[in-house]
DNA sequence: CGCTTAGTTGATGTCACTCAACCCTAGTGG
DNA sequence: CCACTAGGGTTGAGTGACATCAACTAAGCG
């Protein structure tokens, strides 16, 4: 059973059962987190590269007036600070969001795994140009779409990024997030979120009840005019 | 006389003669683009890495209905699509705003730079966390910021960046930039930005006239609350 | 000297924010 | 076993920042 880390991946480049090895061997130490505790925190040099197996994290960074902006969101798989070896310093900080399961390996170490193995390295490689991907499509959607398909573009990925480390239960992918943290993510109020949600809801796009899911991903691409290529995951995966 | 991408990436480590003399023999095919000029395209897949040494401009994305997203502004010094060796396609267009010098090196010979030198290719890993660090700043912004500090806030970050590749002239820094294009960088429309800019000069922020000029880069960095620290700039340099 | 592009101005509209209250559920402690 | 609390969600009223539309000016440029 390959940890997540694994299983992203292998999106990004074929992994030896060598290199597998090495790098699940590499992240043995193993930290649950409660929900809603800061992991790095801005300004930050930390010694070790984190990543996120089980649960949800996100990055934010917060403004001069206590507002707070979420920049990403770490799903299982997804590495907290690859960067580490190469920028000075944290500039924005990395929370829980619910109870989470992290592993850590000491920064030479994963310097090591990169210089020994290419397939490894070509994979890390593409997990910062992925964030990078995403982070440029969010731009997209606060610059050019209204907040309904903003939102809806937000569940749709969040479901193919969950779904691509195997988080969904038949068909459906259910999303532990609080209306609060989808309107940081996206520079709405929560006010507005839950008017969006509900007009979702209302029309179908997402199933109603309290505990937010996508069950009808097409639907929902379609309103959202998804197009999952910026995530560049390996179709055959 | 270093050229802008050696003059760039010595912020990101320090670079030997040989190191700056392999790069810039890479990069030795030169080529004037015209200003409003596609140079890559959405789903090319290009052979050869690409670097703005002078003008300006920008990578974009395109909505459904037409409209404009300004993802990234390229400087002298900055690469066009250094990910090229581990993504499949480019999920995203680049253009030139003025007139540009644009040089390149084939693939496979960036490759080899950073398979035989680690300080470049520390370099051009840093080159790319810098543009990630961007995108999240200019998240922050779109999501919390209003109008006019977000307007600041680019101006300042262009100034900074066009003065680390020795672009300012006493002390000031020429913006050759439209309205238009800061509208589509920042999610606005044209006409807001011209009346933010307005209040800009008005209150002094920035000179008065047509040109748009950095001038007193204090002054406009406590309005937009700017902090520099994410460009990750070496600050002996 | 007409044409085009960038910038400017005013009037009007609307999307999303703020504020404030209220509800519901789960957890906690007496 | 029940009152109390706290966090998340829901609702309504009022407001404001920014968009849209349309017209006009100024500055290149063939």
């Amino acid at each position: 059973m390959p940890t997540s880390i694994v299983r992203k991946l292998r999106h990004g480049a074929p992994l030896s059962p060598a290199d597998e090895a090495a790098l699940t061997a590499a992240f043995a130490d193993r930290l649950a987190v409660p929900a809603h505790q800061d992991l790095i925190r801005e300004g930050d040099r930390p010694e070790f590269v984190h990543a996120v197996i089980e649960g949800l994290a996100c990055r934010y960074k917060l403004t001069p007036d206590g507002r707070r902006q979420i920049i990403a969101w770490l799903v299982p798989g997804d590495f907290c600070d690859l960067h580490v070896a190469v920028l000075d310093r944290m500039d924005h900080s990395i929370a829980t969001l619910v109870p989470s399961l992290i592993v850590s390996a000491p920064r030479s170490r994963v310097l090591e795994l990169v210089a020994t193995s290419p397939a490894l390295s070509q994979a890390l490689q593409w997990a910062t140009l992925v964030d990078e991907a995403i982070l440029r499509e969010w731009i997209v959607g606060m610059g050019r779409r209204p907040a309904d398909k903003q939102v809806a573009h937000l569940l749709c990925e969040l479901a193919i990024r969950l779904s691509a480390v195997g988080q969904s239960i038949d068909g459906g992918v259910a999303l532990p997030v609080t209306q609060l943290e989808i309107a940081d993510t996206l520079g709405l109020s929560a006010v507005h979120v839950n008017r969006v949600l509900q007009r979702l809801r209302g029309e179908g796009m997402i199933p109603a009840g309290a505990a937010l899911r996508v069950a009808d991903i097409e639907r929902l691409s379609a309103f959202a005019e998804f197009d999952p290529g910026y995530l560049h995951l390996d179709p055959r995966l």
